[in-house]
RNA sequence: GGCCCGUUCGUCUAUCGGCUAGGACACAGCCCUCUCAAGGCUGAGAGAGGGGUUCGAUUCCCCUACGGGCUACCA
């Protein structure tokens, strides 16, 4: 009740706010593309109102259902749930919201009722087939909200022919013209996106003059560069969200990490929880330089949000990054991937992290046992093998205790009697808590794993 | 070429003219420790360059350089 109306209060929104994400379906949602998802939902949760999803599905070609699905199951994913927009990946399909369609491929009447309407106020003309619109001399001012007033000149091109054209010759309008009729049919109050459109931006304000309509707030925010700073494009690493999916990241490490570029609270908070962000999200703390994306600091991001997660989702992730379970109880496989979730850094890691705990396979890495099985470790781990067999309760606090008192009476170092244990376990190095794993495993697992491990080492 | 935006540690960023320039990722060292992590401590590391304005500029203005965007009957 403090901190969100507070936030609501100071913000510089009017009333009912309607942003919109306006993508097209390339069969992939580039990374730069998400971010601006985000910001307009953010937009839209912090000041109460609606995110507007509307698919500028206008090139025919690439507009299938699997590339229009991309979209959908990536914002989805990232949890930017759209108040109004498609209900489905089919563009003749049901919608939700009251200005739709929300596909452009269905809009053509409002656009050539539009255009008609530009006819007839004489602010149109033929050329070549196709239809200009009759761009102002003058110089326009963009006011926006991040980078200020920004006045625009004519280019050279410009100062020869400034009216662009808005349809066609093949009767098919063009981005500027279907940008425009939709955000005012849509009733869009800010446009939200990539500093990329801030210089067309002119011919936006003019078009939504001519049509006697004031034009929406403009935001426009910094793009997201590649590492080196050259743009970044469909291949480079990182760019589709996709990637990050297959991965196994958790969402709210991506929007995250997203929301951090080019968007700062101001202090030092770097890991945020979504609602958090939305309470202190908007448009005044956006900068106005871009950003370069940095994979460490989001596989960081992940894995802080990762550790964080509750085990029941948790366990999605391992059964998603193929963990193969064995047949093991529901007990048992939380059990076994709590002690490895503050291990792992990337859920593609953990099938083989945790694998040890599903087979009795187990393959000793060389390197490992050649140490830990040396000839004067055995009579200790025999000694250890027995009292383990003895023990009450098999819990990590027992085993710890015991192991250390085992050590402590033969004068070894605590390792001597670790290493064997844990190498007859896992067979490998590195792995979760020796203690920890022991326990889950259970003394029967534990006791028969030991008897392999002591007869390798004879 | 023209137009527009930008420029603080390698990267993301904090600084509403007073800075011994702070934090985070990454990096290095130490501590802790059953491995790996985590955690703690420490270290190295920055306001593109040049002019102004000012008692004082990273912060304001101009120029240059560099980066990015736009300049289509692409979106």
């Amino acid at each position: 009740m403090c901190c969100f109306e507070e936030a609501r209060r100071l913000s510089s929104a009017p009333m009912s706010v309607r942003v919109r994400f306006a993508p097209s379906p390339t069969g992939y949602l580039h990374i730069g593309g998400a971010r601006t998802a985000l910001f307009n939902w953010l937009y839209a949760r912090h000041t109460g109102g609606k995110f507007v999803l509307r698919i500028e599905d206008t090139d025919e070609e690439r507009n299938t259902p699997e590339a229009i699905n991309v979209i959908l199951e990536g914002l989805r994913w990232l949890g930017l749930d759209w108040d109004e927009g498609p209900a489905v990946n089919d563009p003749k399909g049901e919608s939700i919201g009251e200005y739709g369609p929300y596909y452009q491929s269905q809009r053509a009447d409002t656009y050539s009722r539009r255009v008609d309407e530009l006819k007839a106020k004489g602010l149109v003309y033929e050329d070549e087939g196709a239809l200009r619109f009759k761009m102002q001399r003058e110089p326009i001012t963009i006011p926006d909200l991040i980078c200020g007033d920004v006045v625009r000149e004519l280019t050279d091109r410009e100062e020869v022919q400034p009216d662009f054209v808005i349809v066609r010759s093949d009767g098919k309008p063009v981005f500027h013209l279907v940008n425009v009729v939709d955000d005012i049919e849509m009733r869009i109050t800010h446009v939200i996106r990539g500093e990329d459109h801030l210089s067309n931006t002119s011919k936006h304000i003019a078009l939504f003059r001519a049509f006697g309509v004031e034009p929406p707030k403009f935001a426009h925010i910094p793009l997201i560069l590649n590492s080196d700073g050259s743009k970044m494009s469909k291949r480079d690493d990182g760019a589709s969200l996709e990637g990050w999916q297959k991965a196994g990241y958790v969402p709210g490490a991506v929007t995250n990490y997203l929301s951090l570029l080019g968007w700062s609270p101001k202090d030092d908070s770097q890991l945020l929880p979504m609602k958090e962000i939305i309470e202190r999200f908007d448009l005044p703390q956006v900068n106005r330089a871009n950003a370069r994306f940095d994979l460490e600091k989001l596989q960081w991001m992940n894995y802080e949000h990762l550790r964080a997660l509750p085990i029941d989702q948790y366990t999605e992730l391992a059964i998603k990054a193929g963990v193969d379970f064995g047949g093991a109880s529901a007990g048992y496989i939380e059990a076994a991937l709590a002690t490895c979730q503050g291990k792992v850094k990337q859920v593609e890691d953990l099938p083989e992290f945790c694998s040890f705990y599903f087979t009795d396979e187990i393959v000793y890495d060389q390197a490992m046992a050649s140490k830990a099985f040396a000839p004067e470790n055995k009579e200790p781990f025999i000694q250890l093998r027995a009292k383990y067999g003895d023990i009450g309760t098999f819990a990590p606090e027992t085993l710890e205790s015991t192991l250390k008192a085992l050590a402590d009476e033969l004068e070894l170092k605590v390792r001597n009697l670790v290493m064997p244990a844990r190498c007859a376990c896992t067979g490998v190095k590195v792995g979760p808590s020796l203690y920890d794993l022991m326990a889950v495993l259970g003394r029967d697992r534990v006791l028969s794993r030991f008897d392999k491990a002591l007869a390798q080492m004879d």
